[in-house]
DNA sequence: CCCTGATTCGC
DNA sequence: GCGAATCAGG
């Protein structure tokens, strides 16, 4: 075994990097990456001084890098082995690069059919909506037909992810890809 | 209950 | 340096 994956070399810490920048949560850089976790990710991102993504300009006397008040008191005794999973799809011994995500597609700006992309299936009425599911309320609530979107809503929010960032967020960032497909 | 990143600290 | 445990929040 010369690597089992779960060792920064420099490729896939360029990987991290790549994927960090381009927006990806912890979580799917981390399965993308294979044998680590999101806290790998995190903790390893945190060490390269990437967090806060493309925020910076931090203040001089920063109150929040300042002000941090330690509250993580982890358990004396921490077993918890992770398990792992070697999903090598290698024949020969040549390692396989991974990373088919992303394909770098510039976004129609608006896109108001994604929610009509969205199967019959998937909609809702209020009978059945339940407390884990999205609320976007779709058509006319005085007509039958009405629908909620019926998505996994995130806890403590009424919306889904999707919905959530229309509810939440007017319209926002999209330079980073304004930038990728410009280069 | 799903997820996100942030932080701490034993290893 | 690493990352699990934990925190804090959407």
């Amino acid at each position: 075994m010369i690597d089992a994956g779960a060792t920064w070399t420099d490729e896939r810490v360029e990987l991290l990097k790549k994927l960090w920048i381009d927006g990806l949560s912890a979580s799917q850089i981390a399965a993308e990456l294979g044998n680590v976790t999101r806290n790998a990710v995190i903790g390893k991102v945190h060490r390269l001084g990437l967090s806060g993504r493309a925020k910076d300009a931090k203040p001089a006397g920063s109150p929040a890098a300042a002000a941090r008040p330690r509250k993580a008191t982890r358990a004396p005794s921490a077993p918890a082995p992770i398990a792992p999973q070697p999903h090598n799809n290698n024949v020969n011994n040549v390692v396989i690069a991974p990373i088919p995500l992303q394909p770098v597609i510039e976004e129609p700006a608006l896109l108001p059919d994604e929610e009509l992309a969205v199967p019959m299936s998937e909609r809702v009425t209020i009978m059945d909506l339940r407390e884990s599911m999205c609320r976007w309320p779709m058509g006319d609530p005085t007509k039958p037909d009405f629908r909620f979107c019926g998505g996994r809503s995130i806890t403590g929010l009424p919306y889904c992810t999707h919905h959530s960032r229309i509810a939440y967020q007017p319209v926002a960032d999209r330079k980073r890809e304004r930038k990728l497909a410009r280069a």
